[in-house]
RNA sequence: GCCCCCAUCGUCUAGAGGCCUAGGACAACACCCUUUCACGGUGUAGACAGCGAUUCGAAUUCGCUUGGGGGUACCA
């Protein structure tokens, strides 16, 4: 029984990589891991018409981004490749005719407007719909002669009646009858396989042995147990994961905000904490601490302990999350991350240290990457006075503001705690003097330096802009007031 | 309609018959810290959907009801 581990994530090219494909991904890559086994990467494009080229590319870069990297893909080939269903064409009618032979599939004939003549009439009598196996004993003579017409046939899986189990690695027991499943097609009468087929058989040809997918595939899952029992091919282990909700219930869609990988990143989260936030919806750590990297994870990972039921995505816990991410990512890494986003100032005005500095200084409070953008308006801008017009036109001010000016020729800007000693001191010289409470002080100071309220550290805050910007702004604020 | 899945605080979850007067995290609220906003710290509030059954004992097992989700294609 050591036979390898290998799972597959099997995206179709006809979107962004959705987050809930993400978390798909994510299960299977750690379920990979923990068990020492292979994760592939396999594009599910025989809808040629709903993929395509730039989806296929934004799957890859999400997927490359969250670090769930595959060891065999259609990119790098592998040894059971190709990896691309559209390149696999040729594949699927073999084993297709392998079942009719075997008395397990047979041509159907049926135009699109005959089925849908079924459909209907199922639907008047109110009841379930089911294949009416017109095509199923036709003779030989009579296929002729439809393909002699032009007809190309689908073909279609022979479903016997029985009560087929499957043991669910995260459900448990699933039970179903057969009998209610009625014949279904596994190749399309253009000769492309559908989807049911082609995944059993890239999933039996690429030795697939855990199948770990979203829970809208467990009524897919009896058909393909069908087929692989039809082929006398293993059938693999399945898991289906609960899915992914929006807050109000419904699937996620574009309605309710970011549904993409890629849109999360252009809105400022940072991959990791994607990935932590995405893996927290179904898993629990076993030590509490929810703050874990994919291989921390990976090393807690058991795919029977993960929650069966649909979870909802709130962003509350992601923002904190992301804010956790930011507070603790070493300063070089984030600051490269945060440029990005900066580009509307003229950064170059900076050295990279002090771009550094200007990023470790307003961090604390961002919770995402874009926050940065206004966090750090100040310390590329001149500062804009009207949202502390009544500030820098009160008392405090005119009597704050031009003491501190003049005792700012004498900050030595080198030495962040000579700046912090004497704005100390003149705090308490208000106090005593004028009975201005500290807060009020650093008000006044504060908005004439950025023109806000609130923001970094104060001392960092001058330190950075410097002695000759600190003059200007002080004056103009004086200036400003009259 | 039919089939399937699911059901613990607002949300994510811990809990696999007594450890549960149900634990944690996010969010909320209060207080503390503080040069602001925050961060951080300390607290408060907040849930076993309902009903039956099994059992000495049920959030945990079983059944029904209700609610939510998924599927019902020659889409994936």
């Amino acid at each position: 029984m050591s036979e390898e581990i290998r799972v597959r994530i099997a995206p179709s090219p006809s979107g962004n990589l959705h987050i809930g494909t993400a978390r798909t991904a994510l299960f299977n890559y750690l379920f990979a891991k923990k068990n020492n086994g292979k994760y592939v990467l396999r594009i599910e494009d025989t809808d040629l018409d709903r993929s395509s080229e730039a989806f296929k590319q934004n799957i890859f870069d999400s997927l490359k981004a969250l670090g769930l990297s595959w060891d065999e893909g259609p990119d790098i080939g592998g040894p059971y490749g190709p990896y691309k269903q559209s390149q696999r064409f040729d594949i699927y009618p073999k084993y297709a005719q392998m079942l009719i032979d075997k008395g397990y599939a047979y041509e159907c004939f049926c135009s699109n407007e005959d089925l849908e003549k079924e459909h209907e009439i199922a639907k008047e009598k109110k009841i379930p719909y089911k294949y009416s196996r017109k095509c199923l004993n036709l003779t030989k003579e009579e296929k002729d002669a439809l393909k002699a017409k032009g007809i190309k046939p689908s073909i279609r899986f022979k479903v016997d009646a029985k009560e087929l189990i499957f043991n669910d690695m995260v459900k448990g027991e699933l039970k179903f009858d057969t009998n209610l499943i009625g014949d279904f097609a596994i190749m399309k009468s253009n000769g492309t396989p559908t989807y049911n087929f082609a995944v059993v058989i890239d999933d039996m040809l690429m030795k697939i042995s855990h199948v770990i997918r979203g829970e809208d595939h467990i009524s897919n899952t009896p058909k393909q147990i069908l087929i692989y029992e039809a082929l006398g091919a293993k059938v693999p282990q399945f898991g289906h994961l609960g899915m992914i909700l929006a807050p109000d219930r419904s699937k996620l869609s574009k309605r309710h905000g970011a549904t993409a990988v890629s849109d999360f990143i252009k809105q400022g989260y940072l991959t990791d904490a994607l990935l932590n936030f995405v893996a927290l919806l179904g898993w629990a750590p076993s030590d509490g601490n929810e703050i874990k990297n994919v291989d921390e994870i990976a090393a807690d990972f058991r795919i029977n302990e993960i929650s069966s039921s649909n979870s909802i995505f709130e962003y509350e816990k992601l923002n904190w999350m992301n804010g956790q991410y930011i507070k603790k990512m070493d300063i070089s890494k984030l600051t490269d991350l945060v440029l990005p986003f900066l580009k509307n100032y003229n950064t170059s005005i900076y050295s990279r240290k002090q771009l550094e500095h200007i990023i470790e200084v307003t961090r604390e409070p961002v919770t995402l990457l874009s926050d940065f953008e206004n966090d750090t308006y100040y310390f590329f801008n001149e500062p804009d006075y009207t949202e502390v017009d009544e500030i820098i036109k009160g008392d405090v001010a005119k009597i704050v503001l031009p003491k501190f000016l003049e005792q700012v020729q004498n900050y030595d800007f080198d030495n962040e705690e000579d700046i912090h000693d004497k704005l100390g001191e003149l705090r308490s010289y208000f106090k005593e003097n004028h009975s201005f409470k500290p807060k009020e002080t650093m008000w006044a100071i504060r908005s004439a330096l950025t023109g806000r309220t609130r923001g970094a550290d104060m001392v960092a805050t001058i330190q950075i802009l410097g002695k000759d910007e600190a003059n200007k702004r002080l004056k103009t604020a004086i200036n400003y007031a009259q």
